[in-house]
DNA sequence: CCCGTGATTCTCT
DNA sequence: GAGAATCACGGGC
């Protein structure tokens, strides 16, 4: 029974060596990031329900996938309890399962790459946005809970504008497969003229 | 470093 | 409704 239903900040280290299954491909779960629904100015959820972000309001358990940079498909896990809004972002993962396949969906890539980012994980495991709201004990993705790592990292939130102080990101110490850190882009100049100064 | 890429959301009519 | 800014990224140089 996958019980996610804990607050979000407990819930994120849970995650970290879970193995997150889509058909033949399977990806253990080595860095994550919490997202607190309505604290939390940098979830997707921080100004209420919206068509995207229905699911993040359901019950735990669920996939929340989205699409963003025109491309790019991320996923999370709902957490918390429901209506709450509190998901974690699955960045980065070691492909444990159906190597061959996430090698010819990520053509180019090392294995070390192959889910190393929250897009590349997304498309090594073909998570797509039809998968969005999938029930993880249902599937067709999966999840199942692994042993606590031995040793967890904590650091700032990769490429927010929005509260970037929370160190609410999660990462097993060591592993080769955790994603680069960047910050998020400076703000460009606003277009409308600043009349402060 | 730079930039593609397009959905989503905000703001103003 | 239209126009604009934004964006939880990745690949290429």
């Amino acid at each position: 029974m996958l019980d996610l239903s804990g607050p979000v900040l407990e819930q994120a280290p849970r995650l970290l060596n879970a193995v997150l299954r889509h058909g033949d491909v399977a990806v253990r779960l080595t860095e994550v990031e919490a997202y607190d629904g309505a604290n939390d100015p940098g979830s997707h959820a921080y100004r209420g329900m919206t068509r995207r972000n229905t699911v993040m309001f359901g019950p735990p358990g669920r996939l929340y996938c989205y699409f963003t940079y025109g491309m790019h498909v991320c996923c999370n896990v709902v957490c918390g309890p429901e209506g709450i809004a509190s998901a974690v972002l699955l960045r980065a993962g070691e492909v444990v399962d159906g190597i061959e396949v996430a090698r010819e969906r990520r053509a180019g890539a090392s294995d070390r790459d192959l889910a190393r980012g929250p897009a590349r994980l997304c498309r090594a495991l073909g998570i797509g946005l039809a998968d969005d709201g999938v029930d993880l004990e249902r599937g067709p993705v999966t999840l199942t809970l692994g042993s606590p790592p031995d040793d967890v990292s904590t650091g700032p939130r990769v490429g927010l504008r929005a509260a970037a102080e929370r160190s609410w990101r999660f990462w097993i110490t060591g592993e080769q497969t955790v994603s680069s850190y960047r910050p998020a882009a400076p703000l460009r100049a606003s277009r409308r003229p600043d009349l402060s100064s």
